[in-house]
Order: structure tokens, then sequence, then C-alpha cells
RNA sequence: GGAGAGGUGGCCGAGUGGUUGAAGGCGCACGCCUGGAAAGCGUGUGUACGGUAAUACCGUACCGCGGGUUCGAAUCCCGCUCUCUCCGCCA
């Protein structure tokens, strides 16, 4: 674990939390079932050492019994001596004995430290284990397409991308984007800035009115301990902007704050170090926010247009649910995206990730790809996963269980959607020969009444 | 940014070195009482890790966070952080 100074108390105490805790898995889990978790972490492809964790993991328990043996020693002789003291004995004897034990504590809880941190070290970098239904793989090939709605539009003329649609109505920008800030941003003007704006205001009152979301506004800037809940720090922090806090500037800082990567972030962080009663279960938002990436690692990729870009805008769904229902929650989580597309008129499709395309945090993930003609391809518009409780664990993210013991919730969220991207397929999939964008029927109310966008 | 006050259990609130995981109250749970309920009475009521398979029992840690002093720290010292009030600035 990075060292960072100065945390307040939330993160402190997370801090303590992960250390006692030492995982991402359940320890419990992983002492009771090693070989199978080794097993199926095999498929993705990950190759959990098992010999080095029962050796770490046999050495730091040993040295924490020795150490509360000693504690408990140190404690009783404390209290003999206040005892002893009162009545005006004589306390030399056990002075010494306690100055013995000290000697020998002091030692033992520098090695219990480094233990405790050899066995975090090994275990930070275990990822999720997938689901039983998630099929095995190395590549995108091995996804699984799970279903297929819409057909893609037969065109009578060669259909353009949104990058020319949008320079044809004179609403899309990216000279004056990269003039302004640099690559991989945009300016959208009036009938385009519009739509994307009413994009997302559909999604919203969709989810709020018809999917039973709770819309949430939050922090676009986040402190680090919230970053390590959801998984985006220790491993992913060059996908990051940072933001330094000192005025003084320059160097990193504990007190850094971070341009959310996605509103999963601060909206899942809403239940970090909190016990939620069982009968509020499940929780669900939504929230609609700018999301900021650095995209480190994908030079090359999609340079053209839209579709990656350091800043996007994205309607989050996030629920926090009951392990017994957090699967049902998914397909839920999934449809509810789904039905913004079937909405909107957009042909997509839905795949289940192979073991090997998931990410790091993820037990199951869904991709909705939506057919962009401009591409004459399938591309990601949302993402919907189940964490199980892979982020709560790291997060303190309990609730009261039936047994009223504190448990840890499933975590799941997915977009719904990426309003960016949103807009591209909106674009591409209702251009016209002219260069005009056909809107579907469901934005027309949020257009004011327009219906068609036309070169200005 | 300047000045001051404060962070104790689900909540309120005692507690300035010794048997305090923490008085008291509220809330909550169970029991008694009642035809039923309220009131009243009694008992209980934090989290994590470890010993264990165990929600039984035992141990350890935790009174904002980190460090220090001490045989012993909620209590003393240092640093930090957050909250509140006033001033300044500001959308």
């Amino acid at each position: 674990m990075p060292k960072r100074e100065m945390p307040d108390a939330g993160e402190a105490r997370t801090q303590r939390a992960l250390r006692t805790i030492e995982s991402m898995l359940d320890l419990q889990l992983l002492r009771t079932n090693l070989d199978a978790v080794a097993k199926r972490l095999a498929d993705r492809p990950f190759a959990l050492d098992t010999a080095t964790f029962q050796a770490l993991e046999q050495g730091r328990k040993d040295l924490q019994t020795r150490a509360q043996e000693l504690q408990a020693r140190r404690n009783a002789l404390a209290k003999q001596i206040g005892q002893t003291k009162s009545k005006g004995g004589d306390t030399a004897a056990l002075m010494t004995d306690s100055a013995e034990v000290n000697a020998e504590l002091g030692a033992l809880e520098k090695g219990a430290e480094e233990a405790q941190k050899r066995l975090q070290d090994f275990l930070a970098v275990v990822p999720n284990v997938p689901h039983e239904s998630v099929p095995v793989g190395t590549s995108p090939d091995d996804n699984a397409e799970v279903r297929r709605i819409g057909a893609p539009r037969k065109f009578d003329f060669t259909p353009k991308d949104h990058v020319d649609l949008g320079a044809r109505l004179g609403l899309l920008d990216f000279e004056a984007a990269t003039k302004i800030a640099g690559t991989r941003f945009v300016v959208m003007k009036g009938a385009i800035a519009r739509l994307h704006r009413a994009i997302a205001q559909f999604m919203l009152d969709v989810h709020t009115g018809e999917h039973g979301y709770t819309e949430v506004y939050v922090p676009y800037l986040v402190n680090a301990a919230s970053l390590y809940g959801t998984g985006q720090l220790p491993k992913f922090k060059e996908d990051l902007f940072t933001v330094p806090r000192g005025a003084a500037s320059g160097e990193a800082d504990a007190g850094d704050f971070y341009l959310i990567p996605t509103a999963e972030v601060p909206v899942t962080n809403l239940v970090r170090d909190e016990i939620v009663p069982l009968e509020k279960l499940p929780l669900k938002f939504v929230c609609h926010s700018p999301c900021f990436r650095s995209e480190a690692g994908s030079y090359g990729k999609d340079t053209r247009g839209m579709i990656r870009q350091h800043q996007f805008d994205k309607v989050e769904l996030v629920q926090i649910a009951h392990p017994a229902q957090s699967y049902a929650a998914l397909d839920a989580l999934t449809g509810h995206a789904e039905s913004i597309l079937q909405r909107l008129e957009l042909p997509y499709r839905v795949v289940t990730l192979c073991t090997g395309d998931m990410g790091f945090s993820a037990a199951k993930t869904y991709d909705i790809e939506v057919w962009l003609p401009g591409q004459n391809a399938y591309r990601e518009i949302s993402s919907c996963s189940n964490f199980e409780a892979f982020q709560a664990r790291r997060m303190q993210a309990r609730f009261r269980n039936e047994k009223g013991k504190p448990e840890p919730v499933h975590t799941l969220n997915g977009s719904g959607l990426a309003v960016g991207r949103t807009l591209v397929a909106v674009m591409e999939n209702g251009q016209q020969a002219d260069g005009s964008i056909a809107l579907p029927a469901a934005l027309v109310p949020y257009m004011g009444g327009v219906q068609k966008i036309d070169p200005a």
C-alpha cells in the first residue's frame, strides 16, 4: 500500500480496515477453498501461488497469535502493578517482568508489520474470482454473445461517420477543441449541443421515473481513498488525471484530488464505511456526470471523433445489493441500460465478457455494444458489472444481514449510457442522404419538438 | 486566508493516567406484567481479527487519524484532519 500522509478520519478508517482485512478477496474463502479459487483465477489467466500464500498467511497468523499473548501478559502485569501500588506494595519485580515482555513485544511487532505487508502486497494484485457463468477465454473473440436486438439499417447511400456528419452540420468542432485544450476533446454547438443535453436528460428521466433509481449529484473531484475503494487505485493511477491541491504546486501529495474517471467512484463510495440496514437494500442510484480519463496507453486507438475522449458525459447506474440478489440485479440493471437503446431505436447486442477480457474487480460483466454505421461495427456503449463483495471489502461497505451481523454488500454498476457515444450512435444511425439527422421520437420532446437536425 | 471552539458507542452525554469497551439517559431486542396495548420492572444491546467449523466461549485491538511519553493512555505531549462560529474573499 502506497504511503499517504495526512489521511482524514474516513480514509484512515479504510486504511486500517485494509490492513486488517488484507485482501480484496475473502481471506476466509481463500483459506478454506484455496485450490478452487486458484483454479478459477487461472482462467483469467492469473497464477495464484498457493504455496506462497499459505506460507505468508501462516507466518502472519503465528506472529499475531504470539503478539496477542504478549499483549495479554503486558496488560495483566500493568493491572497488577496498579493494584500493588495502590496497596503500597513493592512493584520492582513486576516492573522487571514487564520490561522483558515489552522488549519481546517490540521486536515482534516489527516482524508482524512486515509479515502483514508481505501478505498485503501479495494479495493486492489478485483479481476478483470470475462467476461460474463466465465463459473461459483470453481475448474479446471469446466473449459470448447473449442477444442481438434490432437490425442495422440498410442505407441506399454510403453512411458517413459522426465526424463528417458533424462537420457538414457545422456543429461538431474538433479543431476548436484541440486549440483550446488538445486532442481527444470536442466542441459541440447548437442543435448537437442540445441533443447531447437531451440524451442525458432523457436517460435520467427514464431511470428515475421508470426503473426506480434515485438521482444523485456528486463531486467530480475525489480523494485517493475513494479510488482505492472502487479499485482504480493503486493499480490504475496512470489512467487518472490528478489535481494537485497545494497552491505550492508540482509535487504529488496525499491530499491531491483526482478527476473522476466515472461516476461509479463517487456514487459507489456513498456506502464506504457504512452499514446499510437490510430493509434499505437494494440501493439504486443514477448519476449524470462528466468523466475524465487520461487514456494513457491508448495512443493511436480511436483517435478520430468522439469515441475516446479525455472528457465525456455518462449516465451511470449503481446498485448496492443483497448478495443473494446481486445476479438478478445485474440482469435488471443491464436491462435498464438496454431499454434506453430500444427507445432510441438503436440496434445493439449484448455480450458476456470472457474471463480474459473482464476488468480486475469484476466477477461478471455484460458489455452492450451499439451499432455504428460509420464504423460498420458494434462498439461498446455500456459495461454492466457485478463486483460481488470485491469492492465492498475494500470500502468496508456492509449491510446488516438477516442474523443481525454486518456482511459486505454486493456492488454493481453499468453505464446507462455513455452520453457521447449515444450521441454518435443517434447521429450515425439517423443520418439522411442530405446530411441531416432524423431524431428518434423519444428525444423529440427533449428537443423542443425538433424532429430533424438540418445542415446550417 | 486569519481567530476561536470542538470531535467519546445507533443517538445524547459523563469521564484528565490504573481493574473503562468505556457511567447515565434515549433508542432498540427479549422477558415479566396486561384481555390487548401503553406505562412500569428485569435482562441484554459496537466493530474487526485471532484461538475454532461455530452467530458458544476466550484473547487482542479500536474513544477523529498518526506518532510519542509511561509498567499502564479515552485521559499527558507532538503532528495532522474534519466539523462549528466570527472575520476576509467569492459563484
